[in-house]
RNA sequence: GCGCGGUUAGCUCAGUUGGUAGAGCAACCCGUUUACACCGGGAAGGUCAGGGGUUCGAGUCCCUUACCGCGCACCA
């Protein structure tokens, strides 16, 4: 027996270890993996972005997917996981930017373009470097040899030639439109970049001046020198007879003209049932100027400071333009009410700049344009037709519901960004000339596009371009679509409904069968871990202190898909406890026999009443119930075989005989089994185990074949 | 406002197609008999949020109310 036996369990002094005789075997790819393997199983892991470091998400989502591969793996499937990163090109660049000002004192003007992306470079390499030793430590069986980055030379190929693809089905354009403007990043954002904070502000009550006939409300004074229309609700009876008519008027000293309008989509009740329209800054605004043809002054620029007015409001900030007008009001007596209120601000999720709606020429992405080529589907149907008809399952399947919502109220997709990391735009201008290409289109005077892609663009194409895609490769082939796609509900819309579009359009099937979401890991108060909060617990600091197999087991068992959970080092010790336990059982039946005694073709209640739980737990991993078969095999083992089968074997072995060599045999036999079902939960210690149970010419426990 | 979840033991959560309510932790009693004290044995603990319905049978299905969380929209 081995001596390592007779000390406590110390994942410490093994787990590296094993991971490097994993790595070594070659078993993490697919093409090194022994026996016939005729059916593929795929996941592309989602590429974690180069921020920073991992955090208990990210070990939530390795561990699930992991135990996939692992468990498929040992079912005979020819398994591919692919990693990779994401360049997530507006949160690095920002940090990147956020700790050059700190450090240096200097902007990314200051350092000019070659020299900013040389920096963000670096840190991104850094990020990478860490991220790759965390998936590492937790034990990821992912084929490191096909790693991919959503900023590498590949991927640029794959985003070039959608771009272009896009371009010339008219489905790329260029348009002067409102956009959400993050006057902090000095970026335009995405609808699903915006996050919503709750602030009390205050809703103002007043006329633009004495001679005008209806008061107007708002919470953004500041705007109204914009103002081109007052819209009321065309059954209004208190205003029907305003309607029509034009105002020449000077509000706060800034001349501007008044056109009443009818409009349905004005609520009576709201406010005063009359609303300033102010086409330039809001976007529901900007659809009703588009509806009666008005005018769209801007008057706040990308600095979020009046554009507008002469000293008194020029150049002032939107905040202080704003108590300007307030006062201007009351001096005047124009101010009839002022009423405290909770409001919804957007800010940009990266920045926390609040975002400020303007018009600009930007390019977007058109989802409601028939494609020739997809029988007149539009990318909108692209992405409602998988999940309605079933070829796309997402697993909790209420998920589903929340999608169609998303998808059915979705607008153009803007995906031009003001920032310097990240794909730039293939598009080069000459005079007024547009030419789309990777390159531009001879030696003459072009100029590319200043701007780069939103993230998501590139990320969209992840399962095909990691497989080579626009090359028809081997891996396409064989490994697209992928089986399941493995991540958490937060972003759903950003990425998962982008993928799908993206893979629809351009390959015309569907990126993956499966969507499993997972939800969010909170700290044991239930709060979600963050750098203020401090709260935050490093996966790296749980192997060092519990092993990465016990910091596995505490994330998976009992979270059901979809659901948020909550994570303790109490609760990681008991599986900590958990690995110390399957190495003393290993210690007894070692203890007790010898490799003489693993018989092959043993059978027995004791056999069959465990190939029963084995195949219950077997119907479970097939469901993608890991919380259940994780927590099942774990009951198993402690409470039915040690407690109760070794202990009953005691005096039987004691006893000698015919009857002591069948118990022996069992022993050998169900533990063997039980290993492998462990083995995608917690791999590490069953593998450094499996290499000292009887039993000759074993593999690697991670290609041996699943029991039932 | 619309939608989606949740409410099960003191705490944290499971509960698959409806079929006698489960686990971990904590608390209680007993135990050091070499696989393991990172342990074992035992006992305790629940009107499954409230109300109504379907059913032979409901934690599970339907309706409804309350509270908590989340998403989307509004944010004039």
């Amino acid at each position: 027996m081995n001596d390592k036996l007779l000390k406590p369990y110390d994942p410490k002094t093994t787990e590296h270890r094993i991971y490097k005789l994993w790595e070594e075997s070659g078993f993490f790819n697919p093409d090194n993996l022994p026996g016939e393997r005729n059916k593929a199983f795929t996941i592309m892991m989602p590429p974690p972005n180069v921020t920073g470091v991992l955090h208990m998400g990210h070990a939530l989502m390795v561990t699930l997917e992991d135990i996939m591969i692992r468990y498929k793996r040992m079912q005979g499937y020819k398994t591919l996981w692919l990693p990779g990163t994401d360049h997530a090109a507006i949160a690095t660049q920002s940090k990147v930017e956020k700790e050059i000002q700190k450090k240096e004192g200097k902007s990314r003007h200051d350092l000019g373009r070659e020299e900013m992306l040389k920096r963000i470079n670096e840190f991104a390499k850094q990020s990478h470097d860490t991220i790759i030793s965390q998936i590492k430590v937790m034990g990821a069986s992912c084929d490191w040899s096909r790693e991919a980055f959503t900023l590498d030379a590949k991927r640029n190929l794959a985003v070039n030639t959608v771009f272009k693809k896009m371009y010339d089905d008219g489905l790329i354009y260029r348009g002067n439109r409102i956009v959400n403007w993050d006057p902090k990043g000095q970026t335009t954002i995405s609808d699903d970049e915006i996050v919503y904070e709750e602030r009390n502000a205050k809703f103002y009550t007043f006329k633009y001046s004495k001679d005008f006939p209806i008061s107007i409300s708002t919470t953004r004074p500041e705007t109204k020198v914009g103002d081109v229309a007052v819209a009321v609700h065309p059954d209004d009876k208190r205003y029907v007879q305003f309607v029509g008519k034009e105002y020449d008027l000077k509000f706060c000293n800034v001349p501007i003209h008044i056109k009443i309008i009818a409009d349905k989509e004005v609520d009576p009740a709201f406010g005063t049932g009359a609303l300033g329209v102010t086409p330039a800054h809001s976007m529901i605004d900007w659809e009703m100027a588009d509806r009666h043809n008005l005018p769209r002054p801007q008057v706040i620029n990308e600095y979020a400071k009046m554009s507008v007015g002469k000293e008194n409001l020029l150049g002032k900030k939107t905040t202080e333009a704003r108590e300007i007008i307030v006062e201007w009001l009351r001096s005047q007596g124009l101010l009839e009410k002022e009423e405290e209120i909770k409001q919804n601000v957007a800010t940009a999720e990266r920045t926390g700049g609040i975002i400020e709606p303007l018009p600009k020429l930007q390019w977007f992405i058109n989802v409601n344009k028939p494609i020739k080529e997809r029988n007149n589907r539009t990318l909108k149907d692209l992405m409602l037709e998988p999940l309605k008809n079933g070829d796309i399952k997402i697993i909790p399947d209420y998920f589903s519901k929340t999608y169609f919502h998303w998808v059915e109220n979705l607008r153009d997709w803007c995906i031009s960004r003001q920032i310097w990391y990240g794909h730039r735009i293939p598009i080069w201008y000459k005079g007024t000339e547009i030419y789309c290409g990777s390159t531009a289109p001879d030696s003459e005077e072009w100029k590319q596009d200043e701007d780069t892609l939103d993230t998501w663009f590139s990320s969209g194409m992840w399962t095909f371009s990691t497989l080579g895609w626009p090359e028809q490769t081997k891996d396409l082939e064989t490994y697209h679509p992928t089986d399941v796609l493995e991540t958490g509900y937060e972003i759903l819309f950003s990425w998962v409904a982008r993928m799908i579009l993206m893979t629809g359009y351009n390959l015309n099937t569907i990126p993956f069968h499966k969507v499993y979401l997972h939800g969010t890991v909170r700290d044991a108060k239930g709060r979600k871990m963050s750098k203020s909060l401090n709260n935050g617990i490093d996966p790296l600091d749980i192997s060092d202190k519990f092993g990465a197999d016990a910091g596995r087991m505490a994330l998976v068992v009992s979270t059901a898909p979809g659901t948020d959970s909550k994570i303790s080092e109490d609760k990681i010790k008991g599986y900590k406890n958990f690995a110390n336990k399957i190495w003393n059982i290993t210690r007894f039946i070692l203890e007790n026999t010898t490799e003489n005694d693993f018989k092959k073709n043993i059978q027995n209640k004791l056999t069959r009443e465990f190939d029963e739980i084995a195949e219950d737990i077997t119907k479970d991993m097939e469901n993608y119930r890991f919380h259940l078969a994780s927590e099942k095999i774990y009951q198993y083992v402690w409470h039915r075989f040690a407690d109760e089968i070794i202990e009953e074997s005691k005096e039987i072995l004691k006893n000698g005989g015919e009857k002591a060599e069948e118990k022996k045999a069992t022993l050998i036999m169900i533990w063997r089994n039980c290993l492998k079902i462990l083995h995608p939960f917690i791999p590490y210690v069953t593998e450094e185990i499996w290499s000292m149970l009887p039993g000759k010419n074993k593999k690697l426990l991670i290609v041996e074949k699943w029991p039932s």
